[in-house]
DNA sequence: CCTTGACTCTCCACTTACTGGAGGCTGTAT
DNA sequence: ATACAGCCTCCAGTAAGTGGAGAGTCAAGG
């Protein structure tokens, strides 16, 4: 029978700890003086304790630990979360890979630039969305400016608004530039009725993204950066890219082109 | 211009989270209506909420991006944190893999044995101590008796009380045991004048660690098992080695051999 | 005999990066 | 008129402790 201290100099154990183990009730001290509310423990307890610290140490958690020393410390389960833990942790490592592999080739990047790269490259998952779109190969990217006057007054006349910013689905640049523009719409159930605009929707995915502040014209270092930031991380694209128009030229007289701003989106998968 | 709403789907950032950058002045809206509270973002902020999940990315925490964006992105202090991260992330992922390497042992020993082996080995530091010992050859373990007697002796004379329980560092089993019988005492400066009990301090050192209950002849399982985990974990053996008696068979008339709680702790490096 | 130091106790706040909910406001659509 | 969506603030909770304040008890030292 001893005092915490004492307890705590045999196991190695801060004090804090133990108190708090007793408070959660994963080691209670043997006994408590009712008046001095001293905690009392002995020396068997050493046992439970070193137990408890063996399993910690296989990154289980104290509530799980709880639980198995309640129930006597059946085999099944233990195996089971072993397993279990066995698999997470791999998973984890995979991910602690990957993060260094994106450390290292930023610091690389960083390394041959001598400076921060202007794009941050972020993925994200999007949602599935609706949209009313026109499709249609043209011979240049910036011809797309009557399939967006056709597209808009095709949904002006139907009075429909569009709920988030317009983009251009590329569904193929080689041979020819076989472009979607869309419009991102609320999904009413009721079909389009219209010979060339065409209403349906799009898939959620997984996206790398970047953010290009600029005139179109220089918008070919952004696509080199994403595509080569794809590359170096181990990603493969695996569906028509988009380029969102989040805030374009021709939305208020005073925007100088440099106010320009828009997002690519290539839809990834891991290798 | 937009509300919060529309900002978090443009982002894909829940709104909770935009709100508590917001808090926290990692990103503040470009202007909040004083009337009803409501935030106001423009797309160009989403440049640099971009950058903040960059950097999150890379595991930089809230404050250490926050800091960064304060003072406009210094490369050098950026190369200089990514370095550190880089070493951080492999220092994790050694942390890692021991703990898998040791899932995967208790698993295996688990399939082995088919039921939870008795021992919890448990790594420990434990600290520096003063002790006062009595050193010599003896020809088979039992043999201590003397010595502690003598010890015991020594220290009633002189009226020093030891502060934990008494233990027996070896120095060696072969050929001979060579075995040092200790009583840890209180530092105070004052050498132990006498021909054969010396006072002088242990060091602290890290320790794999294990309790034993039952009587000392049963002692050799615990001495196996621990071996083999040392062995099979990845450390070495790299001092003498220490059987501390917790709770001695003579201590009370009425314990049982069952009772008698011994720890062994071998020093261990890494491999 | 008084003070100091060593232990002990409880209770509270703080850590990270959010997440969930309650309760209340406004503006729009039915 | 009412339902709803969207916005607001404030509060609580997460895991596993850590740190500190303030109070009580005990023994040793001056």
């Amino acid at each position: 029978m001893m005092k915490i201290g004492f307890f705590s100099k045999l196991s190695q154990v801060p004090v804090k700890t133990l108190r708090y183990y007793d408070e959660i009730g994963l080691l209670k001290p043997l006994k408590i003086d009712p008046f001095t509310g001293c905690r009392y423990y002995s020396v068997s307890q050493l046992s439970r304790l070193n137990r408890i610290l063996a399993l910690k140490d296989l990154s289980l958690s104290l509530d799980q630990i709880a639980h198995l020393l309640a129930e006597g410390l059946p085999v099944e389960q233990l195996r089971g979360m072993l397993r279990l833990k066995e698999i997470e942790i791999e998973e984890e490592m995979k991910v602690e890979q990957e993060k260094l592999a994106r450390v290292a080739a930023r610091l690389r990047q960083i390394e041959q630039e001598n400076e921060m790269s202007n794009y941050d490259i972020v993925i994200k998952k999007v949602d599935a969305q609706e949209i009313a779109s026109l499709r249609e190969i043209i011979p240049a990217y910036p011809e797309q400016g009557q399939l967006w006057e056709e597209l808009e007054g095709v949904l002006g006349e139907k009075k429909i608004k569009p709920i988030a910013p317009c983009f251009t689905l590329y569904h193929a640049d080689e041979p020819e530039i076989d472009a979607e523009v869309c419009e991102p719409i609320a999904k009413n159930g009721t079909v389009l009725e219209h010979p060339r605009v065409k209403s349906r929707s799009l898939q959620g995915a997984e996206m790398a993204t970047l953010i290009h502040h600029g005139p179109f014209a220089t918008l070919s270092n952004a696509y080199e950066a994403l595509l080569k930031w794809i590359e170096g991380n181990g990603y493969r694209i695996n569906g028509p890219y988009r380029e969102i128009y989040l805030q374009s030229p021709s939305e208020s007289g005073n925007q100088q082109d440099h106010d320009v701003i828009t997002e690519i989106q290539f839809p990834v998968e891991k290798i």
